[in-house]
DNA sequence: CGGACAAGCTGA
DNA sequence: CAGCTTGTCCGG
């Protein structure tokens, strides 16, 4: 068994009453602690020297072998403990046994049949309609069918049900899932839902990055459940209007819609390049206020993130400047104030007053809405990550989040698209295409409502993929530079940080089979050819003591 | 991780 | 040398 305990990544053997399954769930007593574990292996020979002792009880039921197997295979593959994966495929809740199976009796589905092959990409345009995929996987049988966010797994789940389809809507009905005979559907968790009689995996909108899970072992569910495809045989189907590299490179297969259909499911674009505006129109050209003026639902995206932040005093307005060198200083923790230029810290307090509560003041922001507001004729919202209840104002201004807010509106505008073009991530084309996938299905597609960007490149080949509607026409150049650059998917990375990693980097730096980089603000970047190489020098490099971060396939560096 | 135990430091 | 801290090891 494995103890879920942090800090232990080791196997003990334990007497466990007949019958106990690999996978239980089981307390024990490790080194005098009452722990919990999971028994991943039945009718072991144990080491002669050590006296077994009996588990104190068994408490459940976890992951069965096969995704036992595969969390083997991701803490090898993303170089992280295999305690973390396990308790991403274990229930939420106690489940003590499976209730029966669905009813055999599957529904006469009417649905194109699913690509065949083991590895699909299916590139279907933002406005198209998913549902006949993922009715065309459940016609195969047991199918697990990933979407995006827990809601849009909900949704899809009711829409199932009310075709009579058998469904276990996961982490809720763990346990149904694990009797089998439903179809299982969940977000990115659900890559490690019990599905006994796996048939087919379906990936929606397989290029969102909420796939991938931010905490270490940085697991990408995509991945993770074209695994457990591969290990039972059966097809994968990443749905995407805008697949990755990494993704393209996986398939086998790559389906590519007719060009009407694809054209018809992305939204006219309009590019208005900024760098023939008048400047003193800043973020408001005139076809913006056109549009704004036309009726009808607006959301206005700007992205303010990596802008300067300032941050003023509370109590008297003043800014918050260096002691040394008078730049603006930031906030980096609770009790303390960063300067970027010069390097100096100092603690939050008010230089003028010596007030110790502070502001940060979004530049500009407030002023947007302001302007936005004159320009409509009406109160403007702002809508922001902790915004509760959408706002009914018809414009709203907001980060990329507003993206993710609405389900539907009439035009989507990029005020300042540059931000989100020139990012200094390498993954900053494709995640604006992205964007504008999604501003696409918002506005319904072609011929309904309108696509808003303000640029100063507007030849970027992210706004020429989009306004294809081909997003082939972006990959192409994004090979060809991220294969220049030796940039994933034709390398695999890994971003090594915290205070072991000297040590850590100085051991893997001896090994032939990887290249180490760096560091850069104390964090090294390790890159090999493929992700075997990169994941076989990481674990059998020895970890030193002390905190040691491995973060595979980083987003940014 | 957290308990056990050993080695090292301090003060009387 | 007791009393305490710090480091290393190990768990079945």
């Amino acid at each position: 068994m494995v103890p879920d305990v942090a800090g232990i990544d080791k196997r003990f053997d334990y007497l466990a009453p007949p019958d106990t399954p690999v996978g239980a769930l089981v307390r024990v007593t490790l080194n005098g602690r009452r722990v919990g574990a999971w028994v991943v292996d039945v009718d072991v020979d144990p080491p002669a020297d050590v006296a077994l002792r009996q588990v104190n009880k068994v408490s459940g039921l976890g992951p069965a072998a096969d995704v036992i197997e595969v969390a083997e295979w991701a803490a090898w593959r993303w170089a992280g403990r295999l305690t973390s994966l396990l308790r991403s495929a274990s229930p939420a809740v106690v489940v003590r046994g499976l209730p029966p199976p669905a009813a055999a009796e599957r529904l006469p589905v009417t649905a194109p049949a699913l690509p065949a092959g083991g590895r699909t990409v299916l590139r279907l345009a933002p406005a198209a309609d998913v549902y006949p995929v993922v009715l065309a996987a459940a016609a195969t049988g047991d199918a697990l069918v990933l979407a995006p966010s827990v809601d849009q797994a909900g949704l899809l789940a009711m829409r199932l049900r009310r075709a009579r389809v058998p469904v276990a809507l996961v982490p809720r009905d763990w346990a149904r899932a694990a009797a089998g005979g439903s179809v299982v559907v969940g977000a990115r968790a659900a890559a490690w839902a019990p599905a006994p009689g796996l048939s087919a995996v379906i990936v929606l909108d397989a290029h969102d990055e909420v796939y991938q899970e931010e905490r270490t072992p940085t697991w990408n569910a995509w991945q993770v459940a074209a695994e457990r495809a591969r290990r039972a045989a059966v097809p994968c189907v990443l749905v995407t209007p805008c697949p990755t590299l990494e993704q393209e490179r996986w398939a086998a297969d790559v389906v590519v819609p007719s060009r009407a259909q694809e054209r018809a499911g992305w939204a006219a674009l309009e590019v208005v390049d900024r760098r023939k505006e008048d400047p003193r129109s800043g973020l408001f050209s005139d076809r913006l206020v056109t549009l704004l003026r036309g009726g009808g639902r607006v959301a206005c995206i700007l992205n303010r993130k990596g802008r300067a932040k300032l941050l003023a005093c509370a109590a008297c307005g003043e800014l918050a400047r260096c002691e040394r060198c008078d730049a603006s200083v930031e906030s980096v923790e609770a009790a303390r104030l960063h300067c970027r230029r010069c390097g100096l810290d100092r603690p939050v307090v008010c230089q003028a007053c010596g007030s110790q509560r502070l502001k940060l003041l979004r530049l500009g922001v407030s002023r947007v809405a302001e302007e936005l507001a004159a320009l409509a004729g009406e109160p403007v919202a702002e809508v922001t990550a902790d915004t509760a209840d959408l706002p009914a104002n018809r414009v709203l201004v907001g980060t990329e989040a507003l993206l993710h807010r609405l389900d539907a509106v009439d035009v989507v505008a990029f005020l300042d698209f540059d931000q989100e073009l020139l990012a200094p991530r390498y993954r900053a084309g494709e995640q604006a295409l992205a964007l504008l996938a999604r501003a696409s299905r918002l506005v319904g597609g072609r011929g309904s409502g309108r696509v808003l960007v303000q640029t100063r490149a507007p030849a970027h080949e992210v706004l020429d993929a989009a306004l294809h509607a081909d997003p082939g026409r972006l990959a192409a150049v994004e090979g060809e530079r991220r294969q220049a650059l030796g940039l994933p998917p034709f390398a695999a990375l890994a971003l090594v940080s915290g205070e072991a990693a000297p040590v850590f980097v100085d051991a893997l730096s001896a090994d032939t089979a990887v290249e180490v980089l760096g560091p850069d603000d104390g964090r090294w970047l390790v890159r090999a050819p493929d992700h075997a190489a990169l994941a076989d020098a990481l674990s059998r490099t020895a970890r030193p003591a002390g905190r040691l971060r491995v973060e595979v396939d980083p987003l940014r560096f």
